[in-house]
Order: structure tokens, then sequence, then C-alpha cells
DNA sequence: GAGTCACATTCACACAGGTTAAGTTTGCGG
DNA sequence: CCGCAAACTTAACCTGTGTGAATGTGACTC
């Protein structure tokens, strides 16, 4: 059920939860576990919200198409990440998610999201938290398609992915699941295929990073957030336990309402 | 002090707010307003936030830049709106924020942000939901740049900054503000300056749109959102006054603590 | 173990958009 | 209302990435 969680999210919650509030969630999830086939459609643009959802395990995609069919992938879901909080805040959702591999997420729905939220008093900061950070990696993501070539895009990507799971390496490198197929990593990046297939041949070539059987290796991860001028800051991976802190903060008012 | 505020978000507190709640933030606005020269910064990426900032005239841009010098407007803050919520979330900045133009911004410390806060019970909300169409747009740009070619870009660009302004007009056109030059504009769409040129020509020719005086006129808008594919939804133009009820949901187990 | 499918790879060629470098116009500060 | 800087425009040339189509490769199925 578990699976790796990542960095991002899973971990802290699992830290800052109390451990009463923690198997409530958890027993949430189980509970309401569901499997999706590679490519399926979860949500689409323009739907009503109906679930709170958490992938367990796989990976899910944001993406928006354009009428004629130009699709972009605008953000990774990694296991132990809410999806979005669309139940709590849209009428309708304004881009569509779907499965990139086999996937397993629970989707709890409004009633027992609401009780959950009762029973974890820390839960909805927790979930605000992780809407913060997104919206920052989708700020990244902006400049990235925006402003770098193509190597660079990818690099930044692969360092992105590694940094959201194992956080940063002191030094050295590792290795990491890395779901994408080398298409869906141009609609992550706003290449084509082709491009792409020529760009992973030239990383592989210059700092022997790796794909293979949906793993991602990175013998040396400097050298290659070099290329990428990658800049972790955006991942927000310090700081979790004073954020939540800060959110409380920001809704303090309502405890006196 | 006013000045015309965005359909997105002043408008929205001046209804939905109580008389009270709307005066104190009136006037906490008024109390600490400050200008800003065209290009200035106001934050830079890695300060820690100090200030609740609410842009009172003028624009600001949220941008990142890479070592060497490459930037990318990533959004564009209007008349109305707040900056960020970064006061109350993260500990430094992952981004800058500059002024398009000469500005004024409201620049509410922390002790005078918690008690606004406290003494308006809906405005934590309020400014939850503005960071969630905030979010919304930065989507609709990452697609804007990874997939539209250089017409639509800019073609969407304009839709979406006179819809902020005024809505979508039911028929026709109209005018709204347009503080950005060719060259922002193409920081904000990953173009260059001599490409936005061209293009801005071709919009000119195939369906009249005017930059001038810092104002864009659109003769015909669905002619334009035509070229752009534009499609409105992530502005979520409606649907404000449920989603701060939607928003006071998540927090519901925050009141019984 | 032949057939199928998903994915990666390669190639030849085209073009949207980048680059560099002049001009020209506009508008603001004095 | 002058002078200067910022903004816009034009031009010639170049290149990174897209296009379309074919081939390779490994894994799974019947």
């Amino acid at each position: 059920m578990t699976g790796a969680y990542s960095v991002t999210f899973g971990r802290i919650l699992n830290r800052l939860l109390s451990s009463a509030e923690w198997m409530a969630w958890e027993a949430s999830l189980a509970r309401n576990a569901r499997d999706y086939a590679k490519g399926t459609d979860i949500v689409r643009e323009g739907e009503r919200p109906a679930a709170l959802r958490v992938v367990l395990s796989g990976w899910a995609q944001k993406y928006k198409q354009l009428p004629d069919g130009r699709r972009q992938i605008l953000a990774l879901v990694l296991p132990g990440q809410p999806c979005d909080l669309d139940l709590f805040t849209v009428g309708r959702t304004d881009h569509s998610l779907s499965a990139v591999r086999r996937l397993t997420v629970a989707e709890i729905g409004r009633q027992e999201a609401g009780s959950l939220l009762r029973q974890c008093p820390n839960l909805a900061q927790l979930l605000c938290w992780g809407e913060i950070v997104t919206a920052a990696i989708q700020r990244e993501w902006t400049i990235n398609i925006g402003q770098r070539n193509a190597i660079e895009r990818v690099a930044q990507l692969m360092c992105e992915i590694f940094a959201r799971q194992h956080g940063i390496p002191v030094s050295g490198g590792g290795e990491c699941d890395f779901l994408l197929t080398q298409g869906q990593l141009a609609e992550a990046t706003g290449l084509t295929q082709v491009h792409v297939n020529r760009t992973v041949q030239q990383l592989r070539r210059r700092c022997a990073v790796e794909l293979r059987n949906l793993r991602l290796f990175i013998p040396d991860f400097a050298e290659l957030a070099g290329i990428a001028a990658f800049n972790a800051n955006y991942l927000h991976l310090d700081g979790t336990d004073r954020a939540v802190e800060r959110v409380t903060a920001l809704f303090r008012g309502i405890e006196r309402d």
C-alpha cells in the first residue's frame, strides 16, 4: 500500500501527523484504493471534482490539451502526493489527470474527506503546503520550457524527479524511479519525441545518465545539475515543519470566528 | 488609491467582505503604500518574505532567471491582486518580483497582516482562492509556452490580460490596459523581442489588434480568441462565492481545534 | 516460436524562430 | 520644446528543433 513515498509529501505527513492521525489517514487511503491502466484518464478538464485523490503507487500526470490535440504535461504526481485540492476549491477542474503507467490512487469522497479533515487537525495545513510546493514546481516548469534548450530541459527534469524522490545527494549520484517514456518526456518538456531521443543520447554521452527499466541512473548528480543549471530552492525540501506553523497562522483568524 | 481593480480579485474582495472588513482592508493598503520605479526589484529569489504585498496601481511581474541571465516572466500581478502568500508559507522565496512600470504596492508587515486577518474572518480564504486561480494561470502559461506557436502565444496572453480586467465580452471587443513592452512580452512568452515584433504585426494585420499608449485594442475578441484557441475556464471567473465556502470547509477541522 | 505491440532509434529535409546589427520612432525629463 | 534614452522596426542570415516515415529491439501472448 505505502510504496516509496516521495520526499516532498508522504514522509512529511508521516512526521507531522500524530500517530492516530496518521493511522486514520492511511486507513482512509487503503479503503479507497483504485487502479487505473496506463494512459487512462482519471479526471477530464471541465468536470466537477468528486474526490480527494492521493497517488499510492505509480505516477499520475496533470495535462492540458489544445483543440487540435497538442498536449502538454503540466505536472507529475509521485507516490504519496495528493493530486490536487480541487475538491475543496474549484467548481470545475481546469486540467486533466491521467495515469503515466499502471497507477493506484486513493479516491476519498467528499463526506469521508470531511470527516478525515476533522479527525486530523493539521491535515488541511499540510495539504495546503503541498499545493504551495506544487505551484513553485509549476513556476520552475514554466522557465524550464520557456528559457532552457533541449538538453537543459531534460537534464532539469531528471534532476527534479531524482530530488523529489531522494533529495539532493551530498556527493556522487544514485538511481530512482522514472516511469516516463520518451514520448511522455517530450510532452512534459515541450519537445518532440524524436528530439528527446537525440537529447537523451547526448546526456548518455556527456554524463553517462541512463534510462532503463523504468529507472533513471545518474552517476554524477552535480554534473547533471550543472548542465541544467539546477537550483533546488523551488522544491522547498527543507522548512516544512515551520511551514505548517505559518499556514496555521494564516488561518488563525478562523479559530476565533 | 484604488485604481481599476482586476475582475479576479479586487472586486471579489469588495463583494465578499463585509463593509467593516473592506474598510479595514482598504485602510491597511492605504497606510502601507509604496512606490517603485519601472524595472526595480521588489523581492529577489532566496530572500525571506517580509510583507504581504498587494498591487495598488501598475503591474508587477514574477520572474526567474538562469545563471547566464536568461529571464522568464512567470506571472503578472494586476491592480487589486496580492503578489503571493509567501509571508505565510515559505521560508525563502523561490522567484523574484519586480515592477513592470511605475508601480504602487501596499506592503503589509507581519504584525499588521496578522491583525488584519483577525479582523477579517474571510480574508484568509479569499487570499487562498486567489492563489488557486494564480496556480491555474501558471498551468495555462506552461501549455502556452510549451505547445502554442508564436502568434498563438501572444494572442492567448492578450486574451488573458483582457479577460482578467473586464471578463469575456459577450460580443465584439474592447480595450484594456497593457503595460508590457514588446521586450517584456517576449520574456513572458519565451520568444525574442524581434520575433514578438513580427508577431504583433501579424496580429495587427489579421485582426486589427492594436498596442498603443499602454492600451490594448481588440476590435473582435472572438477572432483573437480563435487564433489563440483561448478557453477561459482556467481563470475561474465565476463561482468565487462558492469557492470561499469550499475553502472554509477545507479548514473546518481547525474551527473545532 | 511466430506474431504483435510498445518503445527507441535513425535519417533526410524543412522551417519557425533566434541572432546580430542597424535604423527609426516615441515619449519623457529638464 | 529640446535632447536623449527607451522602445519599436527592419533586414540578412543562421540553427535548433520539428516533420514524416522507416527500421530496430525487446517483451509479452497465444
